[in-house]
RNA sequence: GUCCCGUUCGUCUAGCCCGGUCUAGGACACCUGGUUUUCAUCCAGGCAACAGGGGUUCGAAUCCCCUACGGGAUGCCA
């Protein structure tokens, strides 16, 4: 099954007019090409190309423009469907799920392109040069020495193209330059390819990069050329790194999708959080779940400006799902990276685990800062964070508090919160002092940091004992 | 160089299409105060923007023009 049969999918839904897309079908496609890496803006264009398609009720698809066979290994392929799948989008139609329209893989859909670049030689539209197959425009040429690439080169004065952008309205733009569709090493390059399985994958809506806007002159071209209505090209903006010139690259903080997924990121909030990268629902709603997300999804709420990725935001948002999320899902996500981070052992009693994160689970600002939180919960070899201890002696010796405290906590019976509290305060009276005189230095030194979860229900669950023992090698 | 797109608080953005309700709203960050027996939370408050210039108009963040700045394209990369 090969191109000409969908041929009729195009006539029937590329039409510009609103009553024909109505009427049809809605399909969006996402098509990268796997780079060994899943970044930041592909993961936010196959966002907005999935949200469409959901809130459309269309098809959304997976094609992979696999044609630089170097780099495209199968672990490169796995990062992308992980980093995919890891984001909830599923696709309805590409690799691992087929599909009517395929082969999903450009490298595997040269019999089409063969085609396809028969019907633009028959139709005149192609020519030789230096072994490459070329793209002619059609209008009158000229010879004009060019700036840029400092020599005399042929022009052509095409009719400009019009480009009814979704995000953007009208653009118009000439190409002047006739083009590669083939090269000399015989493999169709990137426009030729992009628009033919457009085409015969009946492909209604372009959501991409404003990087491709300057493209599309050629793209549209080529549709015309082929006799094709294009498709509505949607331009939405790009995401610029978060200090200095320029947008995210891979080599950016925060670029890389599979990063946050091994950071313990919410997959939730990074995408909630790329959503609202150059998209908003014209309200003050910004944490919102994903079938909220993709009922209000649509054009018109689509940015024309860049906007600059910001950590700090997408954290504050990670925080807000971690506190909403139950203690069981919490444990869930925590586990792993505990027992990665070496706090936890395979064989640890599951309600300890259970116990210590419901008490972190209010506290603890991500997933990732989780090991170095909680670990003294489960390791006796903490460390001392000496700024803090230096803080703490200025106000009194704790040394001193804590050998004071030892024989009152000892005599507890039943150790619960209510119980420390009592006793403790009962104790800070009969001295003349607060009971809060007492907290620092016991967090301090049951932890060895100035801050955690509350501080009493942090003694119920280390246990009498253990918080026993560690006040005493404290003291010395 | 040429072409295309853009420009509201530090950042994400609302408002702009259909000019007056904008002494420009929200969120993140930051600062202050309150609550909390510590820490964090939470609550209250604060700081902070229509890129510049011209025009149209009784009136412009909103419409038009110019400039500046930012981004992209200009590959036999995708």
């Amino acid at each position: 099954m090969r191109g000409l049969p969908c041929a009729k999918v195009i006539f029937l839904t590329a039409a510009n007019s609103p009553h024909f897309l109505i009427m049809s079908q809605v399909r969006v496609r996402f098509a990268p090409s796997p780079t060994g890496f899943f970044h930041i803006g592909s993961a936010r264009t196959a966002l907005f190309n999935w949200l469409y398609a959901r809130h459309t009720g269309g098809t959304f698809v997976l094609r992979i423009e696999d044609t630089d066979k170097e780099r495209n290994t199968d672990e490169s392929l796995q990062v992308l469907l992980d980093g995919m799948r890891w984001m909830g989008m599923e696709w309805d139609e590409g690799p691992e799920v087929g599909g009517e329209y395929g082969p999903y893989f450009q490298s595997q859909r040269q019999p089409i392109y063969d085609e396809y670049l028969q019907k633009l030689k028959d139709a005149g539209r192609t020519y030789e040069k230096d072994g490459a197959i070329w793209f002619k425009l059609e209008g009158e040429r000229y010879t004009e020495y060019d700036d840029f690439r400092e020599k005399e080169i042929e022009k052509v004065k095409a009719a400009p193209v019009i480009i009814d952008d979704a995000v953007r309205g009208r653009v118009e733009r000439a190409e002047e330059l006739d083009f590669v569709i083939v090269r000399k090493d015989g493999n169709p390059v990137f426009h030729f390819v992009n628009v033919v399985d457009d085409i015969v994958m009946g492909i209604t809506h372009v959501i991409r990069g404003e990087d491709h806007l300057s493209n599309t002159s050629k793209h549209v071209e080529l549709f015309n050329a082929f006799g094709v209505t294009p498709p509505v090209f949607a331009h939405i903006p790009l995401i610029l790194k978060e200090s200095g010139p320029g947008k995210m690259s891979k080599r950016d903080k925060g670029a890389l999708i599979e990063e946050y997924e091994q950071r313990g990121f919410l997959a939730n909030a990074v995408r909630n959080y790329i959503s609202l990268l150059g998209w908003n629902p014209k309200d003050e709603r910004e944490k919102m779940d994903i079938d909220e997300i993709i009922e209000l999804f649509d054009f018109p709420g689509i940015n024309k400006g860049n906007s600059r990725f910001d950590e700090k935001k997408l954290a504050a948002l990670n925080t807000e799902y971690l506190r909403e999320m139950n203690v069981e899902t919490f444990t869930f996500l925590a586990r792993p990276i505990l027992h990665t981070a070496g706090v936890v052992k395979e064989d640890a009693d599951e309600d300890y685990i259970q116990s210590v994160l419901s008490l972190c689970q209010g506290k603890a600002r991500s997933l990732e800062e989780l090991p170095d939180f909680c670990r003294y919960f489960f390791l006796d070899n903490y460390e001392m964070n000496e700024k803090t201890g230096a803080k703490i002696a200025k106000k009194a010796d704790p040394k001193e508090l804590l050998t004071e405290i030892v024989p009152v906590i000892e005599g507890i019976e039943a150790f619960t919160v209510d119980a420390l509290q009592a006793v403790l305060e009962a104790y800070a009276e009969s001295k003349g002092a607060k009971v809060f005189a007492y907290f620092p230095a016991l967090r301090y030194a049951l932890s060895g940091q100035g801050g955690g979860p509350d501080l009493l229900p942090m003694l119920v669950v280390l246990g009498q004992a253990r918080v026993l023992a560690r006040l005493k090698a404290f003291i010395g």
